[in-house]
DNA sequence: AAACATACTTGAGACAGCCTCAACTTATCC
DNA sequence: GGATAAGTTGAGGCTGTCTCAAGTATGTTT
């Protein structure tokens, strides 16, 4: 257990810490509001700080959400761990598919992010994305040896599934997202399992 | 049966009917190689024109991208309609859905214009998407009345799902894409249907 | 407690993209 | 071939990203 605050590397001056998580909390209101895209100049104004600042302590936008996600990511994997115990293989994984789902929804936008950390090996994100794929890639394993799903269902269509119907509750509605996921999952199923 | 080239709306000049013409041919090669976000000055200037000569006959980015899509939208709900005829009401539902997952695939950001378009009652779009909704209405209904998917599925869960998927190839691989949108009709299907 | 070293902050400025509009040019019609 | 409406131009205002030389605050050292 830490601080909750995502940490940067060393230790930090005083200022330069209390700025960098001014930015941080004005960044989560901002993205939340108005999506991942929001102007960092904005932000670094809104946090009382010049520009150059902002920079300093995030050199990209995506440093920037990258320090915003790494504890939820953490968070993600783990409650995959959790519903590894739980009693319907299957229900497990459908019930971390929406919880994912609702990770990703956190900012518009974000789900791009977390595709693109995947591949890229030089995102901070990525190792981070790699624990919740793995986290998944355990419970899909599951439900396959269950006879749950079929055969050929892997962790990535798990991944790219969850994200794209994020895409799709940004586009129309949260319950258009959750459409397409529970018919998604449904699809996942055995043939033989289903209802 | 018209010229092919989507017309804007009365007689023009020869000399603005080129440059009307110029820059949407190099708009629809700059969009298809770095998608739907590509810098219109640039197209501007590859078609050898002013920025506002191209602001004149395209006042938004948008105005640009309806009069790309305006034939292919049209093709579409007809493609929507001869599969109407197809021996088995599943598979022309599912055969629809993968050309129209390509049609989104055109452009890099394509889908989530063509989203905004169906809720947006002021987009030119508007109408032809829902020509298409309407034609992939038809063959949900006739899926459904010949019980061959979930009494619950609509045309906009598929119209959804459609660009859904796209997006999930755009940030991976197309391949991916073709994954989710199978899974997906695969949970379409009504249960008692199941290979 | 003063001085030092340095970690950090600042904000102007270079650059790119979007979009507008007053001045200019040109096709078309008579 | 002149009048006139239609079309074009490109500088300029705006917002946003990102950098860097100069300035300032902090922690440390004596």
């Amino acid at each position: 257990m830490d601080t909750g605050t995502p940490a940067p590397r060393r230790r930090m001056r005083a200022d330069a810490r209390r700025n960098y998580e001014r930015l941080l909390t004005e960044a989560a209101d901002a993205f939340a509001e108005h999506g991942a895209d929001f102007s960092l100049e904005e932000i670094a104004r809104r946090a009382g700080v010049a520009n150059g600042t902002l920079y300093s302590h995030f050199p990209t936008r995506r440093a920037l959400l990258e320090a915003l996600m790494r504890d939820r990511m953490h968070a993600l994997a783990s409650t995959g761990a959790e519903l590894l115990a739980a009693p319907s293989a299957f229900d497990g994984l459908a019930s971390w598919a929406r919880t994912a789902m609702t990770h990703t929804a956190t900012y518009r936008g974000l789900g791009a992010m977390l595709m693109e950390a995947i591949e890229d090996e030089t995102s901070e994100l990525h190792e981070a994305c790699n624990a919740v794929l793995a986290s998944s890639e355990e419970l899909v394993e599951r439900a396959r040896a269950a006879g749950e799903i079929r055969p050929d269902v892997t962790a990535s269509d798990l991944y790219a599934l969850v994200n794209a119907a994020a895409w799709a509750g940004e586009q129309s509605t949260p319950a258009q997202a959750d459409r397409i996921l529970t018919f998604t999952l449904e699809g996942f199923r055995a043939p033989s399992e289903r209802d």
